[in-house]
DNA sequence: GTATATTGTTAGACGCATCTAACAAAATTA
DNA sequence: TAATTTTGTTAGATGCGTCTAACAATATAC
């Protein structure tokens, strides 16, 4: 039905869309490192397949059909992903890139057989939700944990980035998905935070990388307080 | 590397090569259903890659390098095949497509791990052998069945037609893999075999169906006799 | 050994997805 | 509001893999 390349431009248009649905050509252009005139023409084919409601020097934004191929793409991605970790004893750093590619295979019945052999999983190795069989996808708005404040204690929901690099990085401090934290202190000079969990009394971790961490706020400090 | 088109012609040079390692050019374009004049022209490419041996009006050869390049392609989609039947439930009939479009992921570590959890398998769901880590098979020539005498007893060691119409009739009649069976009679007519295996004393088989499966002969009438 | 049939190559075109160069619209700044 | 910057479109070219039409070499038949 749609070729590679186009499921990978429907794709961004899904993962990049702001709270709009929206997505402008350069943006596009820049995620999926290809020049703004081929992305312009693209979405010209798109809107002819229905898939893409086009209008010259308008934001893009998916239709209903265009955001249900799109999150059935996604679904193959995340469901490929939490079977490698589950099944085959992948670690979660490095399923990304052969999901990059299986998520273009045209086999319902692998998806299907993957996850009732997971047991229909909500989520994938890197916390991310994983679309019912329509696309749908409900999003939970995690914060994150650069958002927090000090005393806070919280539960690693998700990651935002799902590089090698990244959650290496992770796996050597024994950060993993669920891992209970609690807020020690914040660095007001570089906005560096100091965190405990598991045994570790004060683990430093850069602005850069709590933006990457999605939680759960488990309990406040000032729980029932407004700001002064 | 090479791109998904690439494998498929070096798979199909593979496949269909004679007992020299040849292909004609002809054979290529009927197998492949594209026409000769874009086979002539990917040969020449792929020769300028030194994956074929190409001279024009010489039939077509695989050089070492596009013959390991083939049999790594091949390995990959008979684990696949392997590992959806027996660690994902799915029958044989059902894998080829799956496979087809799974040997092109490049991943050595995702088939590297299929073939450890699958325990080095010799052979794919269709009793053809899997090809090593170097593209390196080793043959064993079957026999057809339909190559065989009277009084034969055979075990059905592979068959060659991965169609889902022929393995669905072979399930019907409840024909497997590692099945033994003694040839009770050929018809003279049109060559159809009765057959008898499990608890199915005579069992119909025609030419088409008896030249598809290959098998190894366990016993037979005339065991060290010459034909007179 | 010539005629005929078969097989293979050359030439030129086309669709797809990409690019660069040039231009145009929209947004921002002054 | 006018000038400048940013964003987006149009036009035309390129590489890949495909095709058809025409021609050429090889194999087969007579
Ligand atoms: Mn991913
Ligand atoms: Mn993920
Ligand atoms: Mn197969
Ligand atoms: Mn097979």
């Amino acid at each position: 039905m749609n070729s590679l390349i186009e499921e990978n431009y429907l794709k961004a248009l899904f993962s990049y869309a702001n709270d709009q649905g929206e997505v402008s050509v350069k943006d596009l252009s820049e995620k999926l490192d290809i020049k703004m005139p081929t992305v312009t023409s693209m979405m010209k084919k798109l809107s002819t397949k229905g898939l893409v409601q086009y209008t010259s020097y308008k934001p893009i934004k998916l239709t209903a059909k265009g955001r249900k191929a799109a999150g059935i793409i996604i679904r193959k991605h995340r469901l490929t992903e939490m079977y490698l970790v589950e099944k085959m004893g992948f670690g979660w750093e490095n399923v990304h890139e052969i999901a990059e590619q299986m998520e273009h295979v045209k086999s319902p019945d692998l998806f299907d057989r993957m996850d009732e052999l997971l047991d229909h999983p909500k989520h994938d190795p890197h916390g991310s939700p994983i679309p019912d069989k329509n696309g749908k996808v409900d999003w939970i708005n995690y914060p994150k944990l650069s958002e927090c404040k000090v005393g806070d204690r919280v539960r690693l929901a998700a990651v935002v980035n799902s590089s090698a690099d990244f959650l290496s990085f992770l796996n050597k401090r024994e950060l993993q998905l669920d891992t209970e934290m609690e807020l020690v202190s914040v660095e007001p000079f570089d906005n560096s935070m100091i965190v405990s969990y598991h045994d570790k009394p004060n683990e430093t971790l850069s602005l850069l990388v709590s933006e990457k961490l999605l939680v759960e706020v488990i309990s406040s400090l000032d729980s029932n307080q407004q700001s002064p």
